[in-house]
DNA sequence: CATCACTCGATTGTCGACAATTGCCATGAA
DNA sequence: TTCATGGCAATTGTCGACAATCGAGTGATG
């Protein structure tokens, strides 16, 4: 159902032990319940979760691989911790393959796919005007949003790329900086176009509205730091 | 015994088995002496490479996530083949990382940088002059070209991206397809006004330019298979 | 002759133990 | 005090063995 939503504790019809630890942690690491930056020992996780090593090393050989922890030979493993910088580099990446997955979805979508993007649309603004600040659902939704349009480019490839790469990572900086409301009117209103565009098949154009439309939110966030550093600045003045 | 050509055995200061192993087996699947869609299994692996299944499938979880070998649980792991499909996909995710990376390097790179990517070029037309027909240094050139434009982006997250995941996939293609001479000549004029863009600091022509380049090979592909098909049907025509 | 159930060999999944390397801490000398 | 040094505990790397699962081949049955 909901596709990217957060995995309940129980992961069902896994039918390995490195898989269930690989999503268990992968879990973990997004909601930040596994600090950014925190040394994890495979002695320890082999005790919370209750599994041998073997399987363990393997399920942190992909997260490695996904870029969620990062390993050093004979010293260990900690979870990710994404500076400013490589935020804004994640977001040139967003940037260029979104923009290609709108182009793509502009060609390749169907109705039904097109009706259910905007099903998808309508219930977030349903949810938003409901909670005005609290933004969880804005959250997970704008990546829904994200998410269907990636799987309308019916492009595999790009898919993998983005939700089973980046999309964790964003997911991350958005728990680790705690960042909250994506703006939502001015999103919301984007999301339209960028749909309107899609539905008229206009690939150009969904493509460039996307492109604006994840720069726009690079372009907050840089904002943002700007700010929070300002004020840092002004309450230790010397 | 060794059904798999064994490397130049040895991998330089590398601290542990499963990293050696990773490396070995993706230059072999990415050179081809692990035919693409053939079955690996472990304890065949294990014995050829004279280590325990332990490092091994570590090893290959990070193919997995790297998707050159396709894992299903309690059955095996086969090489990747791609088909035209992906390998069309794979273009299109292309041309939006080196678009980027074309952007970002003209406005990052520095004039070493520039310079340096000059020799690699003039370097590889004296090659090309000498062997005409025979594009393997051609092949490697092309790829260390587009290589050192990604490095000039001075994006960490796009040069994982590509030169970590996409590039092995790209080899992979050319040694499966045995894709030879990507039309030199054109390519050249490519790379120049590519690096001129670059080095005059206009982002939007680079990206452009770049854009165009990574199309021009993917249509070159489409109509090559598109000629291959045609051949076999009139070959077999009923 | 085709189809289904079953058995058996082989492969994958998991575990615990052992070896190798690291980082810490105490000890001692300059 | 500061720095070097050596030992020690903890963690990582590797291995071989056992359990679980799959699929190919065999034979029985309609």
């Amino acid at each position: 159902m909901n596709s990217v939503a957060p995995q309940q504790d129980v992961f069902p019809e896994v039918r390995t032990l490195a898989e269930r630890v690989f999503q268990q942690l992968q879990d973990a690491i997004v909601r930040g319940e596994l600090a950014p930056g925190s040394k994890i020992t495979e002695p320890g996780l082999s005790r919370t979760y209750g599994i041998s090593r073997g399987p363990l090393r393997e399920a942190m050989r992909r997260l490695e691989a996904h870029r969620l922890i990062e390993r050093v030979p004979h010293v260990g493993a900690r979870v990710v911790k994404l500076s400013m910088k490589e935020l804004l580099e994640l977001f040139d990446v967003r940037e260029a393959l979104e923009s290609m997955a709108a182009r793509l979805a502009a060609e390749h979508m169907t109705a039904g796919e097109v009706a259910g993007l905007r099903e998808v649309l309508a219930m977030h603004e349903r949810q938003a005007d409901l909670r005005r600040g609290e933004a969880y659902y804005q959250h997970e939704g704008d990546l829904d949003f994200h998410f269907r349009i990636v799987q309308g480019s019916h492009n595999t490839m790009l898919m993998g790329m983005l939700c089973d790469d980046l999309y964790y990572l964003v997911r991350l900086y958005r728990t680790q900086f705690s960042a909250s409301g994506t703006r939502p009117q001015r999103a919301f209103v984007e999301h339209h176009r960028i749909v309107d565009a899609i539905e008229a098949g206009d690939a150009e154009l969904a493509e460039l509205l996307m492109r604006r439309h994840v720069s726009a939110s690079r372009s907050l966030v840089v904002e943002r730091y700007a700010a929070s550093l300002e004020q840092q600045d002004s309450k230790t003045p010397v």
